[in-house]
DNA sequence: AGCCTGACTTTGT
DNA sequence: GACAAAGCCAGGC
């Protein structure tokens, strides 16, 4: 039977405040997940899109950036379903091989041509209005 | 602490 | 339509 020391309040708030930031941070990423994890077989979506349905509206980047650290989550998140607001892949080269995420799209119907969606407009899937809050 | 860099987007020239 | 600039904000250095 081991004793347990009760931390101190300085340090015991200390952690706290860490963790909610952690949390925070965390839920950020996790919403982002969850919501690429959404988007239907075959269709896409942008970057800015998810920014704009999460209400950080203008932070498309850190969409971005969330895939950037979606490697290694699990359950998996299908970050090649998440294209630029041209239908542009600008994220393949985050794939390894480059090559990869266009494969990915192809194997789900999705026809890319030159790095480029095509049909994009037809395939776009919006968080916002797809989803019901 | 401060400056730079982006898997972005919008706006102005 | 191409190009530049500016918001955006977490991380790296």
């Amino acid at each position: 039977m081991t004793v347990r020391r009760r931390p101190s309040l300085v340090a015991a708030f200390a952690i706290y405040s860490n963790m909610v930031e952690k949390q925070s941070q965390q839920s950020f990423f996790e919403a982002v997940y969850e919501v690429v994890r959404l988007i239907p077989k075959g269709r896409v979506t942008s970057y800015g899109a998810i920014a704009n349905c999460l209400g950080s509206k203008g932070s498309s980047r850190m969409v971005g950036w969330a895939m950037n650290a979606s490697h290694n989550v699990t359950p998996p998140v299908p970050a090649h379903r998440v294209v630029n607001r041209n239908g542009l892949l600008t994220g393949k080269n985050h794939f390894n091989p480059p090559s990869m995420m266009q494969k990915l799209l192809e194997l789900e119907g999705v026809s890319v041509k030159e790095d480029k969606v095509l049909d994009f407009d037809k395939l776009f899937w919006d968080p916002a209005t797809e989803i019901k809050v």
